[in-house]
DNA sequence: GCATTACATCGATGCTCGTTGATATCAACC
DNA sequence: GGTTGATATCAACGAGCATCGATGTAATGC
């Protein structure tokens, strides 16, 4: 039942662009075991510490993690809830499982 | 339980990557509805055929959708299981509730 | 106070990718 | 066979974006 209200076109793609960039992909998935700090996810990555942080600061922008300071570190946690629209998009899609037969007329 | 095999992370981000252009990401959702041709797209989206023709043959080379051609036109669906892994890592995503707690030595 | 460490911001650069016009292909119709 | 219409391919352009070096900031330790 693909019927759920789905997020603008626009709105839901910026949320799939988000995770389509592999460094960022892999700092998400970094952060569904465990709490880390800028440091651990430039150890983790192997990218520089400005690209990371640039990342960052792309997710946090769009509220998908958090960044909490203590100290001179930042620890890092994905907020609860972030994948919801986008979740919920994709079981409608993957709801088709056959695909639909309907053809609406051609150059009519 | 996000304890579920996952594709390679450049793989799963590819993935994401195609879904993340919101005209490509307009035609897949179209695609959910009925099965349509190429000139259906121009229609429903406003853009060029050329566009079109380039977003249908990226979705064709992901196995994302098929093609049939039939007289002068080419019917479009989605295959089924399209978002299977997409799917899959979403789910372990947002399965990430509250946030873990855990967190590592830093600068050890 | 001074050095060090963790992290963020800025500006520049290079590359990927979406868009487009021109062109090619192929089927249908006269 | 020639024309028309639907679709695919190609080459070129331009914008967005990921990466990186330099720099700024704030906290810790001596």
């Amino acid at each position: 039942m693909p019927s759920a209200v789905r997020p603008p076109t626009a709105e839901l793609a910026a949320e799939f662009a988000l995770l389509s960039d592999p460094l960022r992909l892999q700092i998400v998935l970094a952060l569904t075991e465990e709490q880390l700090c800028t440091c651990h996810l430039v150890d983790l990555t192997g990218a520089k510490q400005t690209t990371i942080s640039h990342h960052l600061r792309q997710l946090r922008d769009a509220g998908m993690v958090v960044g909490e300071a203590e100290g001179r570190f930042t620890w890092y946690r994905l907020t609860s809830g972030a994948f919801a629209a986008t979740l919920g998009a994709l079981v409608g899609l993957a709801a088709v499982e056959g695909a639909p037969r309907l053809r609406p007329a051609c150059a009519d």
